[in-house]
DNA sequence: TTAGCTGCAAAAGGTTTGCAAATTA
DNA sequence: TAATTTGCAAACCTTTTGCAGCTAA
């Protein structure tokens, strides 16, 4: 049932389908999404859309992003320790975080077929690999032999 | 480097071997540990703890914790929204979390091999699939058609 | 003795909630 | 009008930190 809108209008309009309201917090909060990187914070969402509308609240933002993925346009990642990362839906993707420098890596869609495809044969489980990210450690830290100890990289200090 | 000691006298016997000390709140920790099903967040740790010690803080708690993994005898998962989980090292597994329900599924070790292999020949990347769960709907609720939606199971209300 | 632990209290994120006022359909 | 949505403030939950005293080695 997921679409991948990609204007604030289209999304707005799924939200109007499925009986939500249109309003300008939302609007805000939607193209903050568009125009942000891969993965957003809350918190950077919500800086961005108080850049505009300083008056949306955060708890509005998270009460929108709520929204938006009960109506299927976005999606929400655990990229690490920290908080979770959303962004617009897209074609079935995964990333790969490296424990030791943070870099996101993005792994081709059908990497985890097999692997779908073995949990479903073996223990009927349906796997959604969009939703986690992998941990491991990017070539650049496994050529430099870096190594994550008990303190990974965190988004902030 | 890592054991898989089963007492809490070899775990501590680790912990001194790598300068560490040994202390009645450590030892008490270890055998939450012991004696806890396969995941256990801190704080349910720290009640466990609290039982026969309850003079042991929280903090006490979440700095013995993270000695622990520096020593590698305690692993943390990211089971989904919630607060991480923790667990004496094992044999390298990978835990599969249902959405809708929660449940917690093992994955059989070497069903990550196809997917690791890939990943580090394509990307360079080296695999850590104890690290994060994978996320999905587990048999039972993919027999009954149920959905996530946007509030998946919490561990407690 | 001395480096490492501990308890305490307080703070730091990240996220949720109750409520009354404002707003959309 | 009726149901949603919002702002605000405050709470909540998990985890971290500063510090002074205690303790294992």
């Amino acid at each position: 049932m997921n679409v991948t809108p990609r204007t604030a209008d289209d999304v707005l309009a799924v939200v109007r389908a499925r009986g939500g309201r249109v309003t300008a917090s939302r609007r805000a909060v939607i193209e903050a999404l568009l125009a942000g990187e891969h993965h957003v914070t809350a918190d950077e969402i919500a800086a961005r859309v108080a850049a505009s509308h300083p008056e949306v609240h955060r708890s509005t933002v998270y009460r929108t992003l709520e929204r938006l993925q009960e109506v299927g346009v976005v999606t929400h990642v655990h990229l690490g320790h920290g908080p979770s990362t959303f962004h617009l839906a897209d074609p079935p993707h995964t990333h790969a975080v490296c424990s030791v420098c943070g870099t996101v890596v993005e792994v081709p869609g059908d990497a985890l077929d097999g692997l779908a495809e073995r949990l479903r044969s073996e223990l009927g489980f349906e796997l959604a690999a969009q939703h986690f990210a992998l941990s491991g450690r990017c070539a650049a830290c496994v050529a430099t032999g870096a190594s994550a100890g008990s303190a990974p990289a965190r988004s902030s200090g």
